[in-house]
DNA sequence: TTGATAAGTGTTATGATATAACATATCAAC
DNA sequence: GTTGATATGTTATATCATAACACTTATCAA
């Protein structure tokens, strides 16, 4: 899992990105200045970032569908992740990797970890089955506290 | 797991209310007239309604912090839920019984089918106990096709 | 090379979701 | 019946997201 610990962070970004651009010219998708851009800049804040927010970091003059665009691409591809609960965006942090991921997210400051779930199994996925349900993808949100949210309240 | 099967849905409404009646009642909570109203209109839509969707079924005059609030009463005390993924609330399908909701969300048609789901259990628990991390709640949306849109692609 | 097609970007405008802030009303306890 | 707490009514606005269209750039077959 990669979370609240501190960490090397600017081998973070480059490998990100260097993941990232792999993938794209394997896969024939075009990792453009913008999409190049956004994933940057959520490798380097390390946290949710809102599209808003995002599109600040981008540069006036950027409007609300450029951040959407490149985020969508990298939501679809795999680079990024939406949360739900924050109506935000986090790199993800385990690029290439075919994953099924899960969040733990604090509900004192945010802070989001990605940690990795297995929908389809244990109770859940039995009930899909029982009910003719099938899953596709999941989003599993855990919300609580951090460790440092849990000394600091 | 109550889904996407038919049902009685009379009984459905009418047990709905009573055992929020009743749980409020023995909880000191007051079940006032707008948050039994929506509750009703959950209850008898019995699908995901947005927030601004129940405001129509409200009435005219009615604004959005009515429905918003009704409805942070109601999800609050666990008489409905909402599902992040469609912006949208829903009557809990086990009102009283001490749960943790997983949702099976029907890409195509919307529907949506209450499970139960076990956070904390599995490699997800594993990982957040490693971190230090402590799950409160989890939410878990797992989106895909209901049987009814399988067979009408 | 050129022209056709597809994919991406820039821009305007607006739609959809949600809440802050404050005034008024209701109700239970004293 | 006054007080304090809780709930409701209302205005205004904040926040999140996308439709629609003009323009540009990349791709590639003829």
């Amino acid at each position: 899992m990669i979370g609240f610990e501190a960490h090397d962070h600017k081998n973070c970004i480059a490998s990100g990105v260097a993941s990232a651009d792999a993938y794209c010219r394997a896969a024939g998708l075009k990792l453009t200045t913008s999409r190049k851009q956004v994933l940057e800049i959520l490798l380097k804040e390390h946290r949710a970032l809102g599209a808003y927010e995002i599109l600040e970091y981008m540069g006036q003059g950027t409007k609300p569908p450029m951040a959407y665009r490149a985020l969508d691409f990298l939501v679809k591809h795999g680079f990024a992740h939406r949360i739900e609960r924050l109506n935000a965006f986090i790199a993800c942090a385990h690029p290439g990797q075919d994953h099924s991921p899960a969040f733990l997210i604090c509900r004192s400051c945010d802070a989001v970890a990605e940690a990795a779930s297995e929908p389809g199994k244990g109770r859940l996925g039995a009930a899909a089955n029982k009910a003719g349900f099938v899953i596709e993808r999941a989003a599993v949100e855990a919300v609580g506290l951090c460790p440092k949210c849990q000394d600091a309240p």
